[in-house]
Parts: structure tokens; C-alpha cells; sequence
DNA sequence: GCATAATTTTGAACGGCGTTCATAATACCA
DNA sequence: TGGTATTATGAACGCCGTTCAAAATTATGC
């Protein structure tokens, strides 16, 4: 019992580390599950006994990598300066996404199924993202509600979210990345002096 | 001849306006050669007479997308004052998103198929949609050269594309669609204020 | 008007996909 | 060791986009 149930969790691990493989190397798409049974050892059908579905297993690998997003935000936020860790941290989230491209390209790209909305661990994780501007905030807009600096997070982080997406993706043929960062930190900064203005 | 062309081009219309129908009714992956074949009164194989792929059909909605789009924010781009011309942009790029969801999830959602670059006239009309705010910004931050009012555009306008892109996407289960009109049209304030002190 | 050539339309067929499930293999227990 | 429960297997299913030989249609020359 046990001996089989331990094979089972290792063969599981074994199949999670290369569809992050897969995805990192060629995308989210690239996930084919005659592949993956070929490269874990398992038949074809033998997948659907370690995970349920191709989905389950994205989502499985998209938990990894929104732990290390998190640790990768958590070491750039060091400054003491409240408005210079914000831009710490936008420019940590930046790097990721260039160094991660296509792992952190499928944090996003699951498809919408009606009936199985994703579980709340993702969305608690994701949210988890934004407490580490809730600190930062609390000293730039000293005046406004928890609750307030929360929408205030979430709406920033989007922001920059937004900016790397186009970022990385126009990275590719115009843009030097360099100059994207530079364009986050200036961003940032505005945000700030505005906010501070209010 | 004039007539055979005749009848094709007026199918091809039939096909993409089905299509944009089918996107904006059930998402963009809803989209089935043979119901769209059977739905234009073609063939299954006729499809590729009128449109050499799905994924080009799909450009060509996307086309249409992005000129009512352009249409929409000029529309919006009325007050004279700069910074809350800018917010009233902003909040029309969010109501075509939220009117527009799925046809407006479409535009980002092309699939990069390596040796098929978009079509420039894509990119230009994408690149079309910052000129919106490239007379407000030249009355917020002056002293600014023409080429960086370009990338100040192109950020703000991701910035906001950020904010929609994860308002639109809660809107479901969390947040009312008021507040998020609401963070947007702070958000840019701030950013008006932060370019100003600069 | 007719025969012939050029063009267009057609849908069966192909290859690939995720997922299922009857069957075979294996592991467990007395 | 024999019998049962559990697990692994891969052929088969249904669906997909796309192709292409063949059929139908249209155009051309006489």
C-alpha cells in the first residue's frame, strides 16, 4: 500500500517538474499528453491516475511558480524608502516575467470553464502578491483605510502588470528591456508623488 | 468573373460577421470550422477559399474590434481639460472592455505562432490607439520630448490596459464594476500629478 | 449551342488532440 | 498459493483544423 502510494507521489513530482519543463521551454501549449506520459514512464492513460486533467496539471504548475514570484518579490523588497521598495518590487516582478516568460505567461492564460472555477488556494496566492505593497502604502498614504490601500495595491500591481506585459511582449522586436524598466520605475515614482498629493 | 468575385466577397463578409457574433457570444475558442461553414451556407473546405486560416478570420475580426475601439476613445477625448481627458479615456477603454469582453479578449489573445508574425497594419492601429493621448500628454508634461511623450503614452496606456484587464476579470465574482471605474480614474490622476512634478 | 478547358466547390480523409474504459497485469491478503 | 482488489494499459472515441482528389460549375473558343 504504502510502497505504491509513495511510487505514485514520485511519479506525480516527476510529471509536475516536466510539464514546468515543457511549458519553459515552449509553452503552455507545448503540453501534449502522449508526451508527457513518454517522459514520466507512465501510459498514456496512467496520466489521468496522477492528475485529473491536463488543466489540473497547469494549475499544479502554476503554484510553483507563484511561490517563487513570491519569494522573488519578498528578497528585491528591501528598501527602506517606501516609494523606492514599491519600485524594488515592480522592477523584481519585471525580471520575473522576463526570466520566467512562459511560466508566468500561464499564471494567466487558463482558460476560463465555466463550471470549475479555479481553486481558492490560486486565489488566495495571487492576492498574497499584494501584501507585499501593503506595507510601502501604509507609509505613502497614511491617511487612507486598510481597505482602501488594499484596492490601492491591487490597482497598482495591475498597472504594472499591464506595463510588463506589453513590455515583454514588444521586448521581443522594439524594445530594449532596459528601457522598459526604466519606464516602470518612472511610473512608479509618479504614482507616488501623486498619491502623496492627495 | 465580377460576379463569381462578387458573391465571394459578400460570403467572405457573411463569414467574418458570423464569426465576430460567435466570439462575442461564446468566446473566442468557440470558434468551429464546420458550425461556421454551416452557419455561411459553405463547405467545409469553401472556408479556406474565402479565408486561408481560422487564426487570419480571427485577425479580421480583430480589425474590426480595434477600429470601433479607436472609435470609441475618440468619442471619449472631449474635455479640455488634459488630465481629466485622460481619465475620461481611460474609463472609455473600460466600458468598450467590459461591453466588449470577449470580442475584446480576442485582440490579446492571438496565439504567437513563430513564423506568422501579426500583420503590421495590427501593430499600427495598435500603435494608433496611444495617439489618443498624445495631445493631452503634451499639455501635462511639456518639457518632455515628442519621442518620450511616445513611451509615456505607450506605458500609461498598458498601465490602464492592466487595471481593466484584472477589473474585468473580478468584476465577476468580486468587485462592482463602479469601483473599478473608480481605481482607474484615481489612477490616473495620480499619474497626472506625479508627470506634473517631474 | 456545343465541346472543351479553367476554375471553384465539395466532403471524405488525414493527422493530432484530450480523455475514457474494457481488459490485462499486478499487488495484496489469508 | 489461490482468490480478490487495485492499478496500469493502450486501443478506441469524439472532436478538431486542414488538405486535396474528384465532382460540379463556369468561362472560353468556335
Amino acid at each position: 500500500m504504502t510502497k505504491a502510494e509513495d511510487r505514485r507521489g514520485q511519479q506525480r513530482e516527476r510529471l509536475i517538474e516536466t510539464a514546468e519543463a515543457t511549458i519553459a521551454a515552449s509553452g503552455h501549449d507545448a503540453l501534449k499528453a502522449r508526451e508527457l506520459a513518454a517522459a514520466v514512464g507512465v501510459s498514456l492513460g496512467g496520466l489521468y491516475n496522477l492528475v485529473g486533467d491536463l488543466d489540473e496539471l497547469m494549475l499544479l504548475v502554476s503554484a510553483r511558480t507563484l511561490r517563487r514570484l513570491d519569494a522573488a518579490l519578498s528578497a528585491a523588497a528591501t528598501n527602506d524608502d517606501p516609494a523606492e521598495r514599491l519600485v524594488a518590487i515592480a522592477l523584481a516582478y519585471c525580471r520575473f516575467a522576463r526570466d520566467n516568460q512562459a511560466l508566468w505567461r500561464a499564471l494567466f492564460d487558463h482558460r476560463f470553464v465555466e463550471d470549475k472555477p479555479l481553486p481558492d488556494w490560486h486565489a488566495r496566492t495571487q492576492l498574497g502578491l499584494f501584501l507585499h505593497l501593503a506595507e510601502p502604502l501604509r507609509r505613502i498614504a497614511p491617511h487612507k483605510s486598510d481597505e482602501q490601500r488594499q484596492v490601492l495595491a491591487r490597482t497598482w500591481f495591475s498597472a504594472v502588470h499591464g506595463v510588463v506585459l506589453l513590455g515583454i511582449a514588444e521586448m521581443l522586436v522594439a524594445v530594449p528591456y532596459d528601457a522598459l524598466e526604466a519606464q516602470i520605475a518612472e511610473m512608479v515614482r509618479m504614482l507616488c508623488a501623486g498619491a502623496e498629493r492627495t
